[in-house]
RNA sequence: GGGCGAUUAGCUCAGUUGGCUAGAGCGCGGCCCUUACAAGGCCGAUGUCGCAGGUUCGAGUCCUGCAUCGCCCA
């Protein structure tokens, strides 16, 4: 092939459409169980099939990859689970919007099994988007495994799992408050929740006192947010002991004062003093409410006809308001706590689940909506004069996350599971060090959160989801529940089903029966029926039903609901499928070779916001079901902003679609650009701009113009539509992308890359593999190869530690700043020399193959185009095996079945041999040596360019140092001709007239390297004076600095001998350097 | 209210056990289309390292307080 007409610049896109479909024919992705290599595993963390993936993805999706790719390279059996997320409420909430947007249905009206085929659909359509995604940022994932948490491996491990859960008596039902979601009519968890201020009022009202004594109040007052909870109330309450309370109050803000800065203090004793009037004010009142309630007082319930008592609680707080609350335990926590404590005032539910107000109110406002409601209750109040006030005040009100709506709390039977033991073995398994997480910041959220122990409201009122393998039916009495008569078919069917349920239970385990008799208010499940009374019977099916033992004709959840058993409405929460993540995609409950040979994988690799909801549940479900952590490491990735640091997302508009900057910078611009971004867990500001699809112009976007369907290009005043394009004429506009300039970084650095290769490629024409004998290499090739191992070794360790930045740095600075800048540039010369040619070949070919093999992670389709190329003109190409070849123990092949040829580069760079450092090739001297000839070639550049001398015009130079390095420099001298067009007329120690004054002194290796070049044709006073003057002045503020240092007797005394003489020694040339230049500046002056 | 994090060049960010004349990319200025690369080369300018104290011979780095911003939890 004729290397010189590759483009010169790098076709990524080329690229790409070229090599992924090759690894992937090739099967270098797949991984099996019985191959003995030790396994690297990662699962990955599956995206939601809500929609299409964002950069947030792209990070850690490539951090995954890159540790994957690089892992592979090392010779594990490397597995990347792939898959995605059903995503419960999210995704049914997305589906059911769009339907309501398009159809104007409801879901109800649809039915169930009509939503549940569209979300299907829904779900095929986002999951191959986003598997295309993956792919297309180069994601090595084993996509025959490819896995969904809602398919029927998946499904199984979550019967399995709940089965077991509900055996072990972990699982059980109970009323709780919950957050309700009246759009979805479903409950949701505190996690999908968001708090928003909204303005709202504060209501006054009073109640009136049933009977009260004279010289007592006839009315209390309360406050409140939500006037119609009030047709829910069960009591008021007023504190217990309300002077002690203001005591404390008190107490509490003197102690504040003490503590507080000044500028606050004035309004801290402005509070002190208003408590203080309201102790005269208020309290005496507070005492006799106090009185009242002790004595059994009762109220009168406005508009309900209803009478609730006055009580005392703590949760009443005298210095607030009036210091009485109402108490409206079906509708509010705090209340709800209160009747924890006050079991004897009952709670009143007057919701129904669609947020409509239920039958437990006056009829007059059954059926309406809370805002309706509240606008009646408020007006009745008012003509009935028992509205004290209404006051504007911002409320903090909770949304569902989900709908965006306002949620109430709401009293509902749930399904939770008992998070006691579970949630403290996931504690101990990272203080215990068998799960790390990275960085160690994010243990303290994690057991922070796990130490709390919540019980986990696993159900969702939802249709999208894993349905509760429950069935359950109520019975009157034991006798009927064995069905005892045998009178009719259905009697005989009942004691069939009890025999069945005893078996299945006693003797083949695949069903779990329990009880909840009528009369216990816990409802707790007991293992037996009672002796008398009703009761509830709970059968928990372990396996798919048609995967039963066949131990009888019928199936049992047939039988079951012939006699009228009804499933569970409820499905579980997503993350409890998710917590079975890393068991289920391998195979668990079945104990397959993959599950023996992948589990537990090696690392998790997610983002910080899920680390309680999945990560905790995860271990915890782990070490349950297979008393083992599901992964060892944790690695939290950063988070993208976009350039105003607000998150991005799709309804904000800021979102940037991986895709797009794919196209525009390509897959190894993106992938290195993120490593490059992920430091110790920063967030990352990433500007955003919109480019014109017409003119390809870019131009930032703003919080005014990223919501808008179409937008005029800044530049050529043509319109384009964006993601909010919706009106057909919107639409019809050619689509604007949304990109970041962060990413030129990565594809300037991939083009660089490419030219290198492209020089390497068009020089290494004749190349003939072969040892290289030590004599032959030049200071060059012994200073590349000695970085060249450091920074393997480097590279190694960064990316074993999760440390993406510095091992993109390390890779950026060693390729562009050393192997272009210096050695590439170097063999130029040596190319033209026929008898320096082969070993110049041989080095430059040995390490461009390494640095491919280093940057294969994180820029995959470019080296492996180059990795390609390099193969055709130089298929066998190490320094080190006689014969030039890989090491052969380090040749095992990957999956593919074929046989490398030993002495050969792999067939691709995707499973060739990670690079193990030579450290026989790092010699720090040589270095050193090395940085001696950088520094004289840089001075030559300075000062021809601050001397202005034309760039075409060669002049000469001389250099005045000890004959070592006079004997190391001499050989250089096509680089300076090269690299500087200066041409040496001496050098060493000698020939040097005594008031000779160097323009540069340099601090080398073995003393001071003066330079001096001939500027008799080029001179330039002016520009030298200044150039000198800035020399000086500089110097001196080096040397006072270190003069001080060193005057100081504590610094002499006290700091470590070796520094104390480092900046002696540097005093020292400073002070040389010093003389020189003023030497220098003295002859100008003449 | 509690926890975590951030604050370094015009912008976005590095700076891992304290020794720095504080770095990179972009942007900026100058010169150059030198046959790998103008998505490039060479050279250059730019910083009271948020503020105030403290520890230390020495602080961008450690401690305390404050300010501003962000995230999480209640």
């Amino acid at each position: 092939m004729d290397f010189k007409s590759l483009p010169s610049q790098y076709d990524h896109a080329d690229a790409q459409q070229k090599w992924y479909p090759f690894w992937e024919q090739r099967g270098y992705f797949h991984a099996e169980a019985d191959d003995r290599r030790p396994a690297f595993t990662i699962v990955i963390p599956p995206p939601n099939v809500t929609g299409a993936l964002h950069l947030g993805h792209a990070l850690n999706n490539t951090l995954q990859d890159i540790l994957i790719r690089m892992k592979r390279m090392q010779g594990f059996n490397t597995l990347w689970m792939p898959g995605t997320d059903h995503a419960g409420i999210a995704t049914q909430a997305v589906v059911e919007r769009r339907l309501f947007e398009e159809q104007k249905l409801t879901r109800h009206e649809l039915g169930r099994e009509g939503l549940v085929e569209r979300i299907w659909k829904w779900k095929d359509q986002y999951e191959a988007r986003i598997l295309s995604q993956l792919k297309q940022m180069g994601c090595s994932c084993d996509w025959q495994r490819t896995r969904f948490t809602l398919d029927d491996q998946c499904a199984r491990a979550v019967r399995e799992w709940f089965f077991r859960l509900f055996k072990d008596g972990k699982i059980y039902r109970g009323k709780r408050l919950v957050n309700w979601d009246t759009f979805l009519q479903t409950a949701v968890s505190d996690d999908e929740v968001f708090h928003e201020p909204v303005k709202g009022h504060f209501w006054h009202f009073k109640y009136p006192v049933i009977d009260p004594k004279p010289g007592e109040p006839t009315h209390v007052t309360i406050a409140t947010t939500r006037p119609e909870t009030m047709l829910g109330d069960t009591a008021v309450a007023v504190h217990p002991d309300p002077a002690a309370a203001l005591d404390q109050a008190g107490a509490e803000l003197r102690e504040k004062l003490y503590s507080a800065p000044s500028k606050e203090k004035a309004n801290i004793e402005a509070q002190m003093e208003a408590l203080g009037v309201r102790r005269q004010a208020v309290l005496p009142g507070l005492i006799q409410l106090r009185e009242m309630a002790n004595r059994g007082v009762q109220l009168e319930l406005p508009l309900t006809g209803r009478q609730i008592p006055l009580i005392t609680d703590e949760w009443a707080k005298p210095e607030l308001g009036s210091g009485c609350v109402k108490i409206t335990p079906a509708h509010d926590a705090n209340d709800y706590d209160v009747w924890q404590r006050h079991k004897e005032i009952g709670a009143i539910s007057i919701l129904n689940p669609d947020g409509t107000l239920n039958d437990n109110v006056p009829q007059k406002y059954r059926g309406l909506t809370v805002k309706k409601a509240r606008d009646a209750v408020v007006a009745n109040m008012e003509a009935a004069g028992l509205l004290v006030e209404v006051e504007d005040r911002e409320i903090d009100l909770a949304h569902s996350d989900r709908s965006k709506t306002p949620i109430e709390p709401y009293l509902a039977d749930q399904w939770f599971m008992k998070m006691d033991e579970l949630a403290q073995s996931a504690m101990d398994a990272v203080t215990s060090g068998r799960v790390k997480i990275t960085p160690e910041r994010y243990a303290k959220g994690y057991l922070d959160w796990l130490s709390e122990k919540r019980d986990w409201p696993i159900g969702r009122q939802l249709w999208w989801g894993h349905r509760i393998s429950i069935w359950s039916r109520h019975y009157e009495s034991r006798y009927e529940y064995v069905g005892a008569d045998l009178k009719t078919i259905e009697d005989s069917y009942q004691d069939e089903l009890s025999d069945r349920l005893w078996s299945g239970q006693e003797v083949y385990d695949f069903v779990c029966v329990r009880f909840v008799r009528d009369n216990d208010e816990t409802k707790s499940f007991k293992d037996e029926a009672p002796d008398s009374g009703g009761f509830t019977v709970y059968v928990c099916v372990r396996n798919q039903a048609n995967e039963a033992p066949d131990v009888y004709e019928h199936d049992i959840v047939q039988l079951m609901e012939k006699l009228g058993f009804q499933q569970s409405e409820d499905v579980l929460d997503t993350w409890f499928s998710s917590a079975l993540w890393p068991q289920s995609t391998l195979g668990w409950p079945d104990e397959t070779p993959e599950l023996m040979t992948f589990y537990p994988t090696s690392v998790l690799i997610t983002s910080r916001d899920i680390i309680t909801l999945w990560v905790a549940r995860m271990v915890l479900a782990g070490l349950y079901n297979l008393s083992e952590v599901p992964f060892h490491e944790v690695y939290i990735t950063p988070k993208i902003l976009d350039g105003y640091g607000e998150t991005m997302s799709k309804s904000k508009g800021n979102g940037v679609d991986p895709l797009d900057v794919i196209e525009k910078f390509g897959a190894d611009a993106l992938r290195f650009g993120l490593a490059y971004l992920t430091t110790d867990t920063q967030d990352v500001k990433l500007s955003v701009e919109f480019e014109c699809p017409l003119c390809q112009t870019v131009f930032p976007q703003t919080k005014k113009n990223r919501q808008l369907p179409r937008i005029e290009c800044e530049k050529c005043g043509q319109p384009f539509s964006t993601q909010w394009a919706d009106k057909p004429e919107d639409k019809a506009l050619p689509r604007g992308a949304v990109v970041s300039e962060r990413f030129e970084l990565g594809r300037n650095f991939a083009n660089k890359l490419w030219n290198a290769s492209r020089f390497s490629l068009i020089n290494l024409e004749g190349f003939t593999p072969g040892p290289v004998d030590d004599k032959d290499l030049l200071l060059e090739d012994r200073w590349l190869l000695s970085r060249l191992a450091t920074v393997t070794q480097q590279v190694t360790d960064l990316l074993e530690e999760y440390r993406y930045a510095d091992a993109a740095r390390t890779l950026y600075d060693f390729a562009w700043n050393e192997f272009c800048s210096f050695y590439v540039e170097m063999t130029k010369a040596r190319f033209a020399v026929p008898e320096q040619r082969q070993t110049a070949q041989r080095v430059l070919a040995h390490a461009l193959d390494v640095l491919l093999r280093l940057l294969h992670p994180m820029m995959p389709f470019l080296t492996e185009e180059v990795w390609q190329l390099l193969s055709q003109v130089a298929p066998t190409r190490s320094l080190n095996a006689p014969g030039g070849g890989y090491h052969p123990s380090r040749m095992v092949a990957p999956r593919t079945g074929a046989r490398t040829p030993r002495l050969a580069a792999a067939e691709s760079v995707c499973i060739a041999p990670w690079p193990t450092a030579d450290t026989s090739r790092q010699d720090a001297k040589i270095e050193q040596q090395f940085a001696d000839f950088q520094a004289v070639l840089g001075a030559v550049r300075e000062i021809r360019q601050s001397q202005n001398i034309p760039p075409r015009e060669e002049i000469t130079f001389a250099v005045r140092c000890d004959e070592r390095t006079a004997a190391l420099l001499q050989p250089m001298q096509p680089y300076f001709t090269q690299m500087a067009r200066a041409m040496p007329a001496a050098w060493g120690p000698d020939g040097f007239s005594a008031d000779a004054t160097p323009d540069r002194v340099i601090s080398g290796q073995h003393g001071p390297i003066e330079v001096y070049v001939d500027r008799s044709r080029f001179i330039d006073v002016v520009a030298e004076r200044k150039q000198r003057e800035k020399e000086r002045d500089n110097l001196a503020k080096q040397i006072a600095s270190i003069d001080a240092k060193l005057a100081n007797k504590n610094f002499v005394d006290k700091a470590p001998a070796e520094v104390v003489q480092q900046q002696r020694d540097k005093l020292a040339e400073l002070r040389n350097q010093q003389a020189s230049v003023v030497a220098a500046l003295a002859k100008l002056e003449k």
